[in-house]
DNA sequence: CTTCTGACA
DNA sequence: TGTCAGGA
């Protein structure tokens, strides 16, 4: 099916090349080597958060994208799908912390 | 496309 | 435990 409501030849949009870059969960499943129905237990894991349109199809954003392949990586490391959130929550809360507090260093 | 359940390595 | 497969 690979719904694409996005897309329509819109090149007068800005085009960010990240967090907005959107693909169907079977393109994303593609691009890392899965099914689709892992890239479900990613997100019911807590690997992922991918935005929802209203259709209740997800929509995979670069950023989730490279998420799914540092999970690939990890899980490949010999890690679980837990080992994995924990590494997910640390990081995503190293990411936010870099940004909203000033880099201590210097 | 979604969700759930079941089975296999 | 994670992945694959089927049916609703």
């Amino acid at each position: 099916m690979i719904d694409r409501s996005k897309g329509s030849s819109n090149m007068s949009e800005a085009e960010p090349g990240r967090t907005r870059g959107v693909y169907g969960i079977s393109v994303a499943a593609d691009l890392v080597g899965t099914g689709v129905q892992n890239l479900r237990a990613y997100e019911a894991r807590g690997l992922l958060s991918p935005v929802r349109t209203a259709g209740g199809t997800r929509r995979y954003s670069a950023d989730d994208l490279d998420r799914l392949r540092r999970i690939c990586d990890l899980l490949d490391a010999g890690l679980n799908l837990a080992g994995i959130a924990m590494v997910m929550q640390l990081q995503d809360e190293n990411h936010q912390l870099r940004e909203q507090t000033t880099p201590p260093h210097q």
